[in-house]
Parts: structure tokens; C-alpha cells; sequence
DNA sequence: GTTATGACTTCAC
DNA sequence: CGTGAAGCCATAA
């Protein structure tokens, strides 16, 4: 048989939604730690892929998702508001900086 | 088929 | 801590 996994991505994206929803509130995780509790080792890249294909009332914390340099990622296409993701974690109790940066080693979940 | 781009990561300077 | 370069993977043209 030639296809051994025909629909194998779909499984790294619910893996992935999975991870992301499994986050407790008030703390965040970058790109490459869901895609290693997810079961990708090397897909942070997918991770914001799938993220920004997400739908707009999804109920993904999207907001908890941000880059290793512990700041929120920011796209050309962005659906929704600039600041949004930082409010909504500032909502959460985590600080930022007067940057826009975070303390990973502070906020970041350990799985 | 190749080339370019991107909600990324990591190392080196 | 900033900037630059290389790496990895999926989508689009």
C-alpha cells in the first residue's frame, strides 16, 4: 500500500487543538512546546499555521499560544484586533512588558 | 517540477 | 538583550 496515512495531518491538527485547549488559564506555551506535547517535534511552524486557519469564534485560548521570545506573534492578516491577545492575557494575570514581552521562565506551562 | 513566504526555533556574534 | 543566518515544514503561485 502506498498511503499508509492518508489523512495523518488531520490528526497532528487535532493533536495540536488539543494541546492548546489542554493549557491551564493564567499561563502560556510557545509554538515549539504544543508542538512537542502534540507529538511534533519539529512543527512550531504548523502550530501558527494552523492557528491563524483556525475559525474567528473558535474555542481554541488561541491568546495563550506565543513565540519563544515570549512575545505575541503578530501577522500582516491577522483576523481581529492588534492588542487583542495581550489584553486577553493580561486578563489572565499574566504581565507583560512595557515591550509587549512576558517572562517565559515565569508564565510558561511546563505540560 | 521549482520558488517564495510565513502566528517558528535555535545558535552564534 | 539585539540582530543575523540556517533549518524545518506546509501552502500558494
Amino acid at each position: 500500500m502506498r498511503h499508509a496515512a492518508p489523512q495523518d495531518q488531520d490528526e497532528a491538527v487535532a493533536a495540536i487543538h488539543a494541546a492548546i485547549l489542554r493549557i491551564p488559564k493564567g499561563w502560556i506555551a510557545t509554538y515549539g512546546q504544543i508542538a512537542a506535547m502534540a507529538g511534533l517535534p519539529r512543527r512550531a511552524r504548523l502550530v501558527g499555521r494552523v492557528l491563524q486557519r483556525l475559525d474567528p469564534a473558535t474555542k481554541i485560548p488561541w491568546h495563550r499560544v506565543i513565540n519563544a521570545k515570549g512575545e505575541v506573534s503578530y501577522s500582516s492578516s491577522r483576523n481581529g484586533g492588534d492588542s487583542l491577545q495581550q489584553h486577553l492575557l493580561e486578563r489572565e494575570g499574566v504581565e507583560f512588558d512595557a515591550r509587549g514581552r512576558c517572562d517565559l521562565r515565569r508564565f510558561r506551562w511546563l505540560g
